[in-house]
Formats: structure tokens, C-alpha cells, sequence
DNA sequence: TCTGGGGTCCTTCCGCGA
DNA sequence: TCTGTCGCGGAAGGACCC
């Protein structure tokens, strides 16, 4: 039994939306990122923009220089947000079995409802057509047996595409190494190196003989996408959640009084998000990328889970003290937090737990927060005036 | 060209205890 | 008791994606 999942991304969508908030900006090449001239890639461009070369990733100074007369937007991720929840809703109401896996991205899995819904391409024109109308927004919409083939057929029409894969091998024979999910620059080169150059040269080869040359899980992954197998691109339930939040400055910087400012910000801006999630972590994480552009993490495991924002400020100001020598110029610092626990979920080896613990925990939390906000002043000062001695 | 911010997963190395 | 090895958790780095 063969399934029919959809994969529907929607097309340019931070630029789209851009052009619908701002009917002038159709038809014109909408870059949507930090102004230029200021540090930082693009996020989203039309296809009008991408006539000139740019796409996203690439950094906006190169944009504008490409570009001269292309209308930049600030990211405005909150109107985003609103957007897609409301088109995952609409997405949602045709199939329970829904899977959102970014902003503008979801998989429908529609195997066995031919027979209430009609035709798989049917389907897919009256999705397409259902979000024009009440969003004014283009997708495009791959349809295939798995999620992996289903991913691969929605950008081969895009924009505005809609592509049904019937015989794997022959789709994937059409498409190039690069195409391919999970397949980037580095693994594009080494396979080019053992003179892997197509998708059908890669089928050739056993899986151990992968499995030899691009570890256990990288081999394994190649013989199946090779085959149009699904390797496992988007598990239902993944095995590791972070939290983090990083900057880029504007110009480098070695003031430490600067410095530790941001350490306390990005540390309170990650305690929120902990605490406002109901989640728990015991690792902190310290990234620091130096004016060259190397990049180094350090990390710190406690006994006990972070429990205020100044706990995890004095635990990143430590791991900075070991990892900078406090005179080269810093380019980005991150704070973050790993090995993330929900309490009560089922790791702890509960069931199930009353709706009433839950509930406590939720208030709990929420007092917590209160009680931080309170106090977030006179800690902030503090703490940065202890720190200024030591610098 | 001069390189964001938010993530997940994998590999390798190391120390520890069985 | 010594030695090899195995599994595991932690740490660091890297590839990749949107
Ligand atoms: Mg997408
Ligand atoms: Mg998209």
C-alpha cells in the first residue's frame, strides 16, 4: 500500500507577505533582511529580486550592490508568524494527519482519501487555490509517497508549482546531487572526490561502501535518498530541543562593560523563553565568533536546572573568562541552553500526570516569571557593576 | 561578496566505571 | 591484578536546513 503525503511550502513567503501588506511592492524585487550597509544576509526575496542574482543567505551589502533599485524590508517576524498560523490552520482543517515543520512549510498525509476527496492533483489545485484567495499568497505543492520524494517534487515547480511524483527513479534522475535534502556544499564535494557526481553514480554503490566513506548515519542516508526511500528527514518526535539567542554587532567589540551587557540581555531573553515554554535545562552554552570568523562553543552541565536568568548570566560570564583572552575583538556572543526537559512529560517515567499538577506547574511558572520581572532591574545593575571590577 | 538567527543531528574525542 | 574493551555522558566542532 502506497501512501500520498503533500509537502506545501509557501513561495518567497517573507517577500510575498511584504508585497500583499504593500500592494506598490508587487511586481518589484522586495530583498527582506537588515538595511544594507548594515551587517547581515538576506532572509526572503521575490522572484523579481532573484532576476538579479540574489537569493537568500547571501549578505545584503552584495545585494544592494546587485540590486541598486531593490526595495529592502526589515524582517517583520511577528506579522509573519500571524500569517502562517493562520494558513496551518486553514491546512490543518482538510486532514488531522498535519505535520508543520517551518514558518511556511507542512506535510498533509492524504493516503486513502481519493475516494472522499478525489484525485491527489485535484486536491492540490483546490489548496492552491483556497490560500490565494483568502491570503493572496502562491505555494507550491510536491505530492509522492514519502515525505522525502514530497519535499523534492515541491521544488521542482516552484513558484506556484504543483508536481506529482509517479516513478521515483526517473524524478530523481532529472534532479542534481545538490538537490537533495541534506546534501550541501561539503558533502557535494566529497562525493564529487570519489567521482559521485549524479544521483543515479550514487545509486551505484553498496551501502557499505558509503557507509565506509561518509560515516554510519551519512551512508545509510545517501542509499536510501538515492532510492527515493525516505531516510528520516523529518521525525515525528526529534530527540534533542535547544534554546538560544545570539547578536551580531554592528562593529567588533572588546569593551567588557559592553560585552557583559549583552551576556545579561541575551541570558534574560532565554530564562523567559524557558520559563513561558514550561521548559527545563541544565546546560548552558557560550558562543563566541571573533572578528576573523571563527567560531568556538563552550558548554557547562550542572547538577541542578537554571533557575534565574542570573544564574545563567554568571554561568555564560564564566565561560567567557575561560574562552577569551579579553583583548581580541568580538564579532557575535550567543547564550543558549541544551538538554531541554519538559517536567511531567514522560521521561520521568509518569504516564500520565492529573490536570491539576499540571495546572500548578503552569501557575508556578508564571509566578516565577512575575517575580523576575520584578526584580530585573536592581539584579541587572549589580551584576554588571561586580563584573566591571574584575575587567 | 564578507558572511543572520534559530534550530537539529552527527562525529570524534575523552574520561569513567564495569 | 592487569589489560582490553565497551558503553555512556559530556564536550567541541561541523554540516545542514529555513
Ligand atoms: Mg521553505
Ligand atoms: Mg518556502
Amino acid at each position: 500500500m502506497t501512501g500520498t503525503i503533500f509537502h506545501v511550502d509557501l513561495d518567497a513567503f517573507y517577500a510575498s507577505v511584504e508585497q500583499q501588506d504593500n500592494p506598490s511592492l508587487k511586481g518589484k524585487p522586495v530583498i527582506v533582511g537588515p538595511q544594507p550597509g548594515n551587517r547581515g544576509v538576506v532572509s526572503a526575496c521575490s522572484y523579481e529580486a532573484r532576476r538579479f542574482g540574489i537569493h537568500s543567505g547571501m549578505p545584503v551589502s552584495r545585494a544592494a550592490r546587485l540590486c541598486p533599485q531593490g526595495i529592502f524590508r526589515p524582517v517583520r517576524m511577528k506579522r509573519y508568524l500571524e500569517i502562517s498560523e493562520e494558513i496551518m490552520k486553514e491546512l490543518a482543517d482538510i486532514t488531522p494527519v498535519f505535520q508543520q515543520i517551518s514558518i511556511d512549510e507542512a506535510f498533509l498525509d492524504l493516503s486513502g482519501t481519493e475516494r472522499l476527496f478525489g484525485p491527489a492533483l485535484q486536491v492540490g489545485r483546490m489548496i492552491k487555490e483556497r490560500i490565494a484567495d483568502r491570503f493572496g499568497l502562491t505555494l507550491s505543492i510536491g505530492i509522492a509517497a514519502n515525505k522525502f520524494l514530497a519535499k523534492l517534487a515541491s521544488e521542482y515547480e516552484k513558484p506556484d508549482g504543483l508536481f506529482q511524483v509517479t516513478e521515483p527513479i526517473e524524478f530523481l534522475d532529472r534532479l542534481s546531487l545538490k538537490d537533495i535534502w541534506g546534501i550541501g556544499e561539503k558533502t557535494l564535494d566529497r562525493l564529487a572526490e570519489l567521482n559521485i557526481t549524479s544521483i543515479q553514480k550514487l545509486r551505484s554503490f553498496s551501502r557499505d561502501i558509503l557507509c565506509s566513506m561518509m560515516g554510519v548515519a551519512g551512508g545509510r542516508y545517501l542509499y536510501l535518498a538515492a532510492r527515493g526511500m525516505d531516510p528520516g528527514i523529518y521525525s515525528d518526535h526529534p530527540r534533542s530541543h535547544s534554546i538560544s539567542s545570539e547578536r551580531t554587532f554592528a562593529r567588533d567589540k572588546k569593551d567588557r562593560t559592553a560585552i557583559n551587557k549583552t551576556l545579561l540581555e541575551l541570558s534574560q531573553q532565554i530564562m523567559h523563553r524557558l520559563i513561558v515554554g514550561g521548559w527545563q535545562a541544565n546546560t548552558a552554552v557560550l558562543k563566541v565568533r571573533y572578528e576573523d570568523f571563527t567560531t568556538t562553543t563552550i558548554q557547562k552541565t550542572l547538577k541542578h536546572y537554571l533557575t534565574s536568568s542570573d544564574e545563567l548570566y554568571r554561568v555564560a560570564l564564566e565561560l567567557l573568562r575561560k574562552k577569551w583572552n579579553g583583548s581580541t575583538p568580538i564579532r557575535l556572543l550567543g547564550v543558549g541552553t541544551t538538554q531541554l526537559l519538559r517536567p511531567g512529560s514522560l521521561e520521568q517515567g509518569e504516564l500520565f500526570e492529573d490536570r491539576d499538577l499540571k495546572r500548578r506547574k503552569v501557575e508556578q511558572a508564571v509566578t516565577e516569571l512575575k517575580e523576575k520581572m520584578k526584580g530585573l532591574k536592581l539584579t541587572k545593575a549589580s551584576l554588571l557593576e561586580t563584573k566591571d571590577r574584575c575587567g
